[in-house]
DNA sequence: ACATTTTATTTCAAGCATAAAATATTTTTA
DNA sequence: TAAAAATATTTTATGCTTGAAATAAAATGT
């Protein structure tokens, strides 16, 4: 039961939800700012940057079900950015031998130089919208979401 | 310059790179299991969450742009949601007098008990993403991130 | 009153996202 | 080795999302 002190003393359940629809909010407002920066500058979305990200990483390329492993969304969404991607000639599919159902998605050469333009602006704009985040900060509380982020893949009880 | 200290000490912009990548992916984690479960449970999506939401705070009901303003979307978006909400009877379209280019959108008692459900549901499943989070902590949080909004929403100077 | 501008909303084209079904190939099993 | 199961990927259907164009009505200026 509620009592009068309810304007200042929520439940537990309803300060994280609070804390849910802030965080919620902040990330659409920032991921929106990253979008229309992204589209305006360079001509790209945040899923084909987020495709090039995760190739830049690994120079021999990565299968279609890993890349879509390591982004976390569906095999059939990657398909179509790749495509583009591939179409725009900043990426390449090639063949794995032995295995002629799978095939290597890497970066071109264009790729990686325009990759490299991105990053860069990429990493200003984050900079200067978390300005208000000292350093020190920002390392606590990548700590706090990175454990966050276990918590909610662990098997659930 | 970079010195041999790379791996422990970053620049400011790595570290706050390196949180927002840690936020947005915490975001879209926790975002990922709302989703399933509004899918599973209630047959709905997010959006349809969102607008349901928004609405429920106004009993009068809001105008088109008004609801896509709350919901920082663009107004083509909503069209479609409404459209799908009102055709499953959650949601009424009516005149505004005196103005025939409007409507207020506002809930059905259907759409009212039908949110009532959801809500409760939602605020469960967060409670239990988030039971790491102790009352305080989240409101620790929040309030850092209520600032961050601020200062995202301030005149780029 | 009439032309212009502003406001409210919808439509459109393109791309993103998912789950489910389909296709093709490889591996396992009987 | 032939059938069955597993794996890799694409296709399909549906809905979300945006920016821009289109439509319609209201407000403003002359």
């Amino acid at each position: 039961m509620q009592t009068y002190l309810d304007k200042e003393v929520k439940t537990p359940s309803k300060e994280r939800l609070r804390l849910w629809l802030r965080f919620l909010k902040a990330s659409r407002t920032i991921e929106a700012t990253l979008r229309e920066n992204l589209r305006t500058e360079f001509n790209t979305t945040l899923p084909r940057f987020d495709v090039m990200a995760a190739l830049s990483r690994f120079e021999k390329g990565l299968k279609m079900s890993q890349l879509s492993g390591v982004l976390r969304v569906s095999n059939g969404n990657v398909t179509g950015i790749v495509d583009r991607l591939t179409e725009d000639g900043f990426l390449i599919r090639v063949p794995v031998p032995g295995d002629r159902r799978a095939s290597l998605v890497r970066m071109t050469q264009r790729g990686k130089e325009e990759f490299r333009r991105q990053a860069a602006a990429h990493e200003a704009w984050v900079d200067e919208m978390l300005s208000d985040f000292s350093p020190d900060v920002s390392r606590e509380i990548s700590l706090r979401l990175e454990l966050l982020e276990k918590s909610l893949h662990e098997e659930q009880s």
